[in-house]
DNA sequence: AGCACGCCGACT
DNA sequence: GTCGGCGTGCTC
């Protein structure tokens, strides 16, 4: 009697697991989520062995199985936690399991190959010991260089710059190591991540962070799943709050996992972990080599590591024995996945807690309504920090209505547009650098001008590929399309009927150089996308405004994070209206975010912050309500239209999108996959609603035309079946028409 | 993803 | 007359 088997091939394909013979002999070694090798096509595969199939599947007979070839391990590589999330991330998200899988393993293991042991790079150093006196080597110069040099650098260095600096520096550490002078180290290599303050750990906690990590604690020394949010004012603490849990299930023997958004944003943050747990954490983010990851993986795999630092994609990370989960600023986008597996790393961090029996903590100053809707259900236990730590104060914070405050003169030559830097703006501006403490200024856009308009035809500059209006960089003096990165030199005319152009709407570049045109004294950095080139240069330029050594710092949703700056005590935003004018339901709920986000930056040292928000329209909600710091009295109105229009948190969204070359073609495929759903719709009784098929809120991107359909639900299950419907609708597309599913997407754009 | 099968231009 | 372009479709 052959026996049968279930596999997930690692390749991105439709059509669920495939059955495969098991060789007499192999299936003694098989368990659940080891790699196996299979035949697929006419190739071979790397699958994961998921468990035996009852029965060769119908469509197939039995005759034209192929046997599994290689059994590649003892133990599955993948912790059952892992696994069990992973398959539950595949069905959700409606994305091929095999894939899935493979995505989350290292480098090193997602290629049919066995398992490889994997050396530490390491690095030399060579350190000098307090007996080495280079005055006493007046007869061995080439000593005595090396010392001096290794004494000048601070009595530590690394073998190769040695090697490099000092001509023989080679022989003459080996003597002096013999004199006893100088010792060597190895250290495993560390990755880009710079090594913390070495802040040390708080004696005091406030009595609402004693209270909370008292809360915290009780869940993890108790063990099983017990789900937090962590509703904390910006300035109150709650990073010292994740420190104190993990340090506790670490005592415990413990793992933990900490998400944060972006770990080149949270540099600070990374360094609090790093100096207070040393090398017991591993820092997981886009940046490591596949060295090092794999390093990582297996260290955290075996229980070397315990602590797990990363950006969305670390909550697939096999850290043993969980203990915690912490997911810092949860209501983040960036916690959303938005190609491939489009997943939602903080709900699956809540998935992967309950699996593994585990506290989680989700954290935020304006939690996701979601979040909130769920602890209000009861699911999630309410934790609150509702001060700042040693009672400071939150920032004032005050609306300039830009309809009567514009500055009228233009401040750069060549600008049409007068400065949106307001009268009141510039008069706070220049107090604080007379007092020599830091501004930070927030606008949500790049480049100078945000577009360029014909004053003949009204029509602006667009890109040829997007539905976008082009943007002008005068560095390097370039347009360029935000949507697909195409640059072009700057048209001096328009492009279809040469008439002049004018440059409108305003971004960080354009700021910057107003401050420093209008304060020629003040030292200005920029940080957005196109000035951080690199993870590097992101913490360089934020370690430098920290160090002081820039006054005012411009720039994108980057400096809004989490970082700690005593310095800043003056936060503008410049226009808060560009998130709130993006059609998008979540429009307001993101405004408030990142107003109160980027608000929370000012005042955190001794002195007192104050808060400048730029808009046109001072009254709506979400703009008005940041000034009393009034979360609660914005929700309740969010909440209101939200129930009305029956979106999230009270309904549960899928959306589909269509996309191709061919716009006509599109069209029809989504009409198609709008007729089918309509006809499988259950009674209107159930709450579940098609929107749509309707042309994307832009239209084109990358020359792709783009339709979308949206469902709503009141749970998962109800849009399932319907999701399955697109997903076999989706075989039959027009040609080049592509179809992909977004479970509970992010951003409706 | 591979890798086939499948219908239309420049080459020994 | 063939070699080969990558469009479309399948892989247990």
């Amino acid at each position: 009697m052959p026996s049968f088997c279930s596999v997930a091939v690692a390749r991105p394909v439709r059509g669920g697991p495939f059955t495969y013979l098991v060789p007499d002999g192999m299936g003694t070694a098989l368990m659940p989520g080891i790699r196996v090798e299979v035949p697929f096509g006419s190739a071979r595969a790397l699958g994961f062995y998921l468990g035996p199939a009852t029965a060769p599947i119908s469509a197939l007979g039995s005759a034209r199985l192929k046997p599994l070839l290689r059994v590649l391990e003892a133990e599955p590589v993948l912790p059952a936690d892992v696994l069990a999330l992973l398959q539950f991330a595949a069905e959700h998200y409606r994305y091929p399991l095999g894939e899935v899988l493979r995505t989350a393993l290292p480098p090193g293991l997602s290629r049919p190959t066995e398992q490889q042991v994997v050396t530490p790079e390491v690095q030399r150093f060579a350190v000098a010991l307090p007996e080495a006196k280079p005055e006493l080597l007046t007869r061995a110069p080439a000593q005595a260089a090396t010392l001096s040099y290794l004494l000048a650098v601070g009595g530590r260095a690394d073998w190769g710059e040695l090697v490099a600096a000092i001509p023989g520096a080679r022989e003459s550490v080996k003597k002096l190591v013999q004199r006893g002078w100088v010792r060597l180290e190895q250290l495993p290599l560390e990755p880009g991540v710079r090594e913390g303050l070495g802040q040390l750990r708080p004696e005091r906690l406030t009595a609402e962070q004693t209270e909370v990590v008292g809360q915290v604690s009780q869940a993890i020394t108790g063990g099983g799943f017990h789900p937090f949010l962590l509703q904390g004012v910006t300035g109150s603490g709650k990073t010292e709050v994740y420190l104190r849990a993990v340090e506790l299930a670490l005592s415990e023997g413990k793992g933990s996992l900490v998400l944060v958004p972006e770990i080149a944003l949270t540099p600070q943050l990374v360094g609090r972990f790093r100096s207070r747990f040393g090398g017991q954490v591993a820092v997981l983010h886009s940046g490591l080599k596949n060295r090092e990851r794999l390093l990582y993986w297996l260290a955290l795999r075996e229980g070397k590591l315990r602590i797990a630092v990363g950006v969305r994609s670390a909550i697939f990370a096999p850290v043993s024995r969980l203990g915690l989960v912490v997911v810092d600023e949860e209501h983040d986008p960036s916690f959303k996945q938005e190609e491939k597996l489009r997943y939602q790393a903080r709900d699956l961090a809540v998935v992967r807690a309950k699996q593994a029996q585990a506290t989680v903590i989700l954290g935020s100053a304006t939690p996701s309504l979601e979040t909130l809707e769920n602890a209000k259900r009861g699911r999630y236990r309410k934790l609150e920090l509702a001060s700042r730590v040693d009672n400071r104060p939150m920032p004032t914070v005050e609306l300039i209505d830009l309809r009567d405050n514009r500055t009228r003169m233009p401040l750069l030559p060549g600008d049409e547009e007068p400065s949106v830097l307001s009268p009141a703006l510039l008069t706070a501006l220049g107090e604080v650098l007379e007092r020599g403490q830091q501004t930070i200024l927030f606008l949500n856009r790049r480049g100078h001008a945000t577009y360029l308009l014909c004053t003949t035809c009204g029509q602006a500059v667009r890109c040829s590929q997007c539905d976008v209006s082009l943007t002008l960089h005068l560095r390097g003096n370039k347009v360029m399309c935000h949507y697909c990165g195409e640059t072009r030199p700057v048209p001096q005319a328009c492009p279809d009927c040469q008439g002049p152009l004018l440059n409108l709407g305003v971004g960080t570049e354009r700021v910057e150089a107003e401050v420093a045109a209008r304060f020629p004294l003040a030292r200005v950095g920029r940080l957005d996308r196109d000035s951080a080139t690199s993870a590097e240069k992101v913490t360089e330029l934020l370690a430098a405004f920290a160090r002081r050594e820039l006054d005012v710092l411009v720039g994108t949703q980057m400096v809004a994070k989490g970082h700690d700056f005593p310095g800043v005590t003056l936060v503008c935003v410049v226009m808060a209206d560009t998130s709130l004018r993006v059609p998008d339901f979540r429009a307001a709920e993101r405004t408030f975010q990142l107003l109160t986000q980027v608000a929370g930056r000012a005042g955190r040292g001794s002195e007192e912050g104050r808060v400048l928000i730029q808009t046109y329209n001072p009254e709506a909600e979400a703009i008005s309500r940041v000034v009393h710091h009034d979360f609660e009295g914005f929700l309740k109105r969010e909440l209101l239209w939200r129930q009305a229009l029956a979106y999230p948190p009270f309904t549960r969204l899928a959306s589909i999108r269509v996309d191709g070359v061919d716009p006509e073609l599109v069209r029809q495929g989504a009409v198609r996959i709008g007729q089918r759903l309509a006809q499988k719709m259950p009674p209107a009784s159930s709450g579940v609603r098609l929107l749509g098929p309707a042309p994307a809120n832009i239209v084109r991107v990358r020359g792709r035309t783009r339709w979308q359909l949206l469902l709503k639900g009141m749970t998962h299950g109800a849009l399932s079946p319907l999701l399955a419907e697109v997903e076999a609708e989706a075989l039959h597309m027009p040609p080049g028409v592509r179809v992909s599913l977004d479970v509970d997407p992010t951003a409706m754009l």
